[in-house]
DNA sequence: CCGAGAATAAAAACGATTATCATTAACAGC
DNA sequence: GCTGTTAATGATAATCGTTTTTATTCTCGG
């Protein structure tokens, strides 16, 4: 359906700067899902120099090309992170920690597709984000760290 | 069903205004979901004196009490609709016009919950968006304005 | 009619994201 | 290994929806 057809002439595409490679290493490494700012505040603990408009710019090629996953948090932030599975799917995500499991959707890609026939829609795209939060924070219901 | 119910405390809680009414009445009127501005615009049309920090004040209370439901636009705008009903629903809104059908999820529900226990995730809660193109808007698929 | 306090609204503040643009540096060719 | 081209970078300014501030207006009970 929306095939890539990257035209690029030649080798001189894609240039291999270190601030790519350090982006994409606090991609990896960040466990669960952070804002733009966040990983520039970490990339900046490790020591690597990036802007933060480096981090922005690269962020957005990176969920344009479907290499990261991005959700809004109900402040309506943009947090992003790298996935394991390329295959759509949802995340369920700590409100307190940010750690997110992959969850599988038939059910909804159905449902979504029905209740959108039904009612005669077409290009139906879908938002589907839990949040919750994890066991970890589970255990204890009064424990606001302020 | 459309009948309204004021769950107002007595006395001095919300007082007549005519700012308030007057919001109620383009919320009621606008068939589909707009903004705080577009619905600010909508008054300043009508010759009603509304301040847009009114308007967004009254939307945030009423969002909370449920009289009205939020959307986020793809951009991240909020959108706002007086719905027809209380219960929980979700909604699948023309990204054209921004018409807007409510959808029960009873499968979605369900699955939410389903996966959120299997995670071991507690206190989740769920956002689920449909948009696309309304029967209206869906007629010429070969159409890109570019 | 008066006054306390809620409501209003203009303006300023806010904060995440984007645009601008001079500078830097990656890479192909020499 | 140099060098030139040119994409990439990043400090800064601009954008824009939303929130806060604050002085003023208005509602309503007495
Ligand atoms: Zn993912
Ligand atoms: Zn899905
Ligand atoms: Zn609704
Ligand atoms: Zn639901």
């Amino acid at each position: 359906m929306t095939q890539e057809q990257d035209q690029q002439p030649r080798g001189t595409r894609v240039r291999g700067t270190k601030q790519a490679s350090a982006l994409a290493s606090a991609l990896t490494s960040l466990p669960g899902f952070c804002s733009a700012q966040e990983i520039h505040a970490e990339l900046r603990r490790r020591g690597e120099t990036v802007g933060l408009t480096t981090v922005y710019r690269h962020l957005q090629v990176l969920s344009e090309t479907g290499a990261v996953d991005t959700i809004r948090d109900p402040s309506g932030e943009i947090l992003y992170r790298q996935c394991g599975s390329t295959v759509h799917h949802h995340h369920l995500t700590c409100r307190v920690c940010g750690s997110s499991v992959e969850v599988e959707g038939r059910a909804v890609e159905q449902w979504a597709e029905k209740v959108a026939a039904e009612a005669g829609f077409t290009a139906v795209d879908h938002t589907v984000e839990l949040f919750g939060l994890c066991p970890g924070h589970s255990a204890s219901p009064m424990e606001p760290p302020a």
